[in-house]
DNA sequence: ATCATTGATCGTAATATTACAATTAAACTT
DNA sequence: AAGTTTAATTGTAATATTACGATCAATGAT
């Protein structure tokens, strides 16, 4: 129907899945990184740099700052984005315990 | 329109969107985990686990496998999934070198 | 005060995802 | 051979996501 199942799942595993959702897009990778370059940015720079219609990336923005990842301070007529390196670093070390499982490295069966 | 516009991206941009994506959901979450806890495993065993139909699994497996991150392997009448070692370290090293990158502590502007 | 700039929001269209019942295909069991 | 079991596939419905034009609200500039 659409709709995932949350109720089945544990609280973990939602918000584990949240976050890789939150940037599982190639434009958010992309805002991300263009972040990261630059420390601290504009809106309008984005608009420049990808090829996406300023109200594409203002939504990208948008489930960027609800995932927590960045925060936007208004800066006179424009916006100022940046992470937020608190919660960077909570991702990075969600998705490390996740991955840092160990896999047997046999044949499968 | 739906679509993501892939071709404004680099490969990189979107091989890791695409990886995030294919663990951004509690479902598929909780079906790696369940392969890594037992290290090798049959789908029926995962139908009782989760509360989701056979389908919907069988989709997720899919989906699992098409990203390379899981084996299949036609065992009498089941089949014996398992985590595939190789691509699972390509992925955490995908993703540690993503936010290994250092993100300034200071507050926002 | 008027105009320009910036970015959020609204409305809409196209496509993708999630879920499940029903069916199918393949291999075992009797 | 007939029936059973297991998992993939098909069809379908509901919801979510992606994208963009148009508009709106807020601030700055003239």
């Amino acid at each position: 129907m659409g709709i995932t199942k949350s109720e089945i799942f544990t609280d973990k595993q939602n918000k584990l899945a949240g976050m890789l959702k939150a940037l599982a897009h190639p434009a958010r990778i992309a805002i991300i990184q263009h972040l990261v370059k630059s420390q601290a940015c504009i809106c309008g720079d984005l608009v420049g740099e990808l090829g996406l219609a300023q109200a594409t990336i203002s939504q990208h923005l948008k489930e960027l700052k609800n995932a927590g990842l960045i925060q936007g301070t208004i800066e006179g007529t424009s916006v100022c984005y940046c992470i937020d390196p608190k919660v960077w670093k909570q991702y990075k070390s969600a998705l490390e315990s996740f991955f840092s499982v160990e896999v047997a490295n046999s044949q499968c069966c």
